[in-house]
DNA sequence: TATTGTTATACTCTATAACTATA
DNA sequence: TATAGTTATAGAGTATAACAATA
């Protein structure tokens, strides 16, 4: 845990310094801007944010500052489709390689090629079983009287 | 990350929910209520919280709640001596099981054994990667024209 | 009745800079 | 001059609950 946090705080200063985004701003993009093409905000707050006034927040941020886009979903009229623009783009575009750099250089840089592959085959396990549990509702750590 | 980040919200919640604390301030505590004796301020930053205003405030918290104690540090007249008290060795044992549980579930069950060992010999060799790496002043990351 | 998203609000946390005091 | 710690302050982020609109 000590090792994520000083990565995930080294992140965040790089993101910050060259492009003005939190990592959860940056989370955001990155998905629409790698992704086929826009989603909804419930899909795009997928494992990034925990609360929906959380997401209207971020997304509220990120489109005034015009790196998205909210307009209406086809299928379903509550929805909101969110798209990135090409600002969007040309600022993940900006902070990438000083990302990629930062996680090369603090992650993968003192583990061998086979190790970064181990990390990454226990990691996605332990994600896909965390996403299997209950939501949060089920869960059978209740105290007897409360 | 994704894993991380899920796993984060689930030990802040329980944390929350049992004992009032957030992941920073059990941290604190967990580091006093482990360790032999006081640690001055700085020493009880380390490798937790980023700023010394940070470590003020958070340790203000504590100790209003009556969770840690400040006092004279016998060596040097400008540091201060932090120590837990006994309601506060309590209240981390209160928290522990159900933190045990949720790191537990979440994250060895998934994991053998030799996983668990796996990962945390790699993520040892991280940390330390990243504690040897320049404060953060050196740093190869200004751009020419800024 | 359930779901999508927003708003209002309150709160927690963090960081910067200025400051005091001791080494 | 450098280090330990505090304070003031400002800003960013989060969550809860109430709400409106559509399924």
């Amino acid at each position: 845990m000590e090792a994520v946090s000083l990565l995930q705080h080294h992140v965040e200063q790089q993101l910050r310094e060259e492009g003005g985004l939190s990592s959860v701003q940056f989370q955001l993009l990155a998905r629409l801007a790698h992704g086929p093409g826009a989603l909804t905000m419930t899909e795009l707050a997928d494992g990034v944010v925990y609360s929906r006034s959380g997401l209207t927040y971020q997304a509220g941020l990120l489109e005034k500052a015009g790196l998205i886009e909210r307009g209406p979903s086809p299928g379903d009229e509550r929805a909101i489709q969110v798209a990135i623009t090409q600002k969007g783009r040309d600022l993940v575009e900006h902070v990438l390689p000083g990302h990629a750099e930062v996680v090369r250089s603090m992650l993968f840089d003192p583990l061998a090629e086979a190790d970064v592959e181990t990390l990454g085959t226990l990691m996605n396990r332990v994600r896909d079983h965390m996403r299997a549990l209950p939501p949060r509702s089920a869960a059978p750590r209740r105290k007897r009287s409360e």
